[in-house]
DNA sequence: CGGCCCTGAGAAAACCTTTTCCCAACCCGC
DNA sequence: GCGGGTTGGGAAAAGGTTTTCTCAGGGCCG
């Protein structure tokens, strides 16, 4: 039974092919794509009435057929196994808007932590023709769960272990660590202490040898640093640990902590004892998780890894390989940078 | 100068065709077409032959030639303007799970609450030719900054405001709050307030609603909510105004919070002021956001909306409209789940 | 006035796959 | 032996664009 007072479709209409434009233009299909790619020799009439057909008929040329054509698709492919931290997130959005504006989208590709997976969407995107892929993962020292070895298009690891001989983008947590010990002993600090994740985690190293470093450079006492998770709760134990000491006089100045949430138990656990932050001590985190530096009280001064920046990086590290520029293989480390809140107090006076 | 040593390209050579496969294996390539899509008719020999060449060649089809004839690109765009909170990672990953097996790839469009970067992301899509979009938002009450009314490929929202008429899936803030309020009632609490976020926000008016409803029902006293910030301060100053006037009688023995931030500032409020959770004042929490919840003391109980399954459900949704079947327009609305961990306590006894 | 070059534009191939139509050969029954 | 049906497989168009080649006409120089 037909209805009678149907609404109209939502316009099923095929797009405008070319054809069409240069068809109403009065023209051959091959002077139409000549002109408006700005491409061939013809009148500046023909080239103009062309272009005015196409912008009044709405064209936009198909980038399938384009794609097809050109080799190259104006597509890649992020992969990422970390859809539930806040790395990659920050991550993707500077990958995503860095291409965007070259004419460049993303596919998201979520492989956990499973090879099929992994292998599913590494498919489905050389399928695709992605004119290359960015890998991503939560965690700088581990391989993603598929193998982009020998894949015929080019391929930029980001926060993630790179394949050898391939281009790997990482934070300098060397050089975040040293920021934020250096910004202690510029006020004044002096006995700072070190509060961090897992041992198996290879960024728990180069943050510790940095903060070790710098305070050797200044002939500073050394202590071990105290390894644990990445938890809250383990910088409360930390305190325990480093204040639970009677005298007042062995106790850290500052404490420089491997995380947000670590940083966050710190200064919890420390206004639980009575001990002042930043007054008695100051405390830095690491990642500048916004959500969580601005909810400490007082709010917590942080190393913020730049990863929108590095994201941003990526791609157009990509696209410079995709254009067939040669690019050094090898980790490229990008600086962090230290936001200041009030967690660290000013010069002592 | 020529260098004369120079390591193999990574392998410049194109990918295999249909053609070199029929060529191979003898055939023409229709009828190799036909022989890998199980396609007309041909003698089981043949179809094995080509099969086993095109095995051996390692062909994969392309995808874009594909697409062109087909009219299908198995493309779909995500739209998205929460690129720093923590909503559309699960929706996200819950999109691309759910059509990553159906040979679906797709497209990550970060667009901010920027008009210009959102046509952008849109054209870009409708040239790929995807088969349907997918709207995401970090409010449920708000526009996406594009217009998607006209598009001519099925739309469908998630957690954001849909056009009229269009389809649109969030989550059940109001079965949520049923959810938590009714937990308390079972374990006995009478005294139940509310503290929850800012006003302008719908899902705030939503959840006070069926906070009251669900009250009222039960014949209990019904309060103002107190509606103020998503965040921890604000959790501090609601605890406050509850129980800072004299009288332990006329505190609350339970608080359903607006979300975990809150819920962790009324908390951590609590054992300030020495009242224990959740022996006197049970807190229920919303969002279920795994580290916050788990970093309270004690663990916090709280509202999940499940938002990898409404990212699969709008996934699934947007897949069947691409297929032709027609769908009811309106909001859908999923339900949330409770997920009870120590911060109600258990029965009275 | 003839040859040459330049200009403006079109025809056709190419990209890779799918699908429709067609054809030759074979088998069967009469 | 011949018509009709079946079987196995190929030719060609289609999808939308880009690019190379070709070509006709006109202007210029000698």
């Amino acid at each position: 039974m037909p209805s009678n007072a149907e609404p109209a479709p939502v316009s099923a209409k095929p797009p405008v092919t070319l054809r069409e434009v240069a068809a109403a233009a009065g023209v051959s299909v091959a002077t139409a794509s000549k002109a408006l790619n700005g491409q061939g020799r013809m009148t500046v009439e023909t080239r103009e009435r062309i272009r005015e057909t196409a912008r009044r008929l709405g064209f936009r040329p198909n980038s399938l057929a384009q794609s097809l054509l050109r080799k190259r698709s104006f597509t890649v492919g992020l992969l990422t196994n970390d859809t539930y931290g806040r790395f990659s997130l920050p991550l993707m959005a500077g990958v995503s808007d860095a291409l965007v504006d070259k004419g460049v989208s993303v596919f998201l590709c979520n492989v956990e932590d499973d090879q099929r997976l992994g292998q599913l969407h590494v498919e489905a995107m050389l399928d695709k023709r992605v004119d290359g892929i960015i890998a991503t993962g939560k965690r700088i020292d581990r391989h993603l769960p598929v193998d982009l070895s020998n894949l015929r298009i080019p391929v930029v690891y980001a926060f993630t272990q790179p394949d050898p001989g391939a281009v790997g983008l990482v934070s300098d947590d060397a050089g975040g660590a040293r920021l934020a010990v250096e910004h202690f002993l510029r006020l004044g600090r002096r006995r700072i202490a070190h509060v961090s994740g897992p041992a198996s985690f290879a960024v728990v190293h180069a943050r510790a040898k940095a903060w070790r470093d710098v305070l050797k450079e200044n002939g500073l006492a050394v202590s071990e640093p105290l390894l644990g998770a990445w938890s809250e709760g383990w910088g409360h134990e930390a305190v325990e640990k480093l204040f639970g000491k009677a005298g007042r006089d062995g106790w850290p100045d500052a404490v420089f902590c491997g995380n947000d949430q670590i940083a966050r138990g710190v200064i919890d656990a420390l206004r639980e004892r009575g001990i002042r932050v930043p007054d008695d001590v100051g405390v830095i985190g690491f990642d500048n998780w916004e959500i969580v530096a601005e909810a400490t009280r007082p709010p917590l001064t942080s190393v913020d890894m730049n990863l929108s920046t590095l994201g941003r990086e990526a791609g157009l590290a990509l696209l410079s390989l995709v254009d067939g520029q040669p690019a050094a293989p090898g980790i490229r480390k990008l600086p962090c940078r230290l936001v200041v809140r009030q967690s660290c107090g000013g010069p002592p006076e």
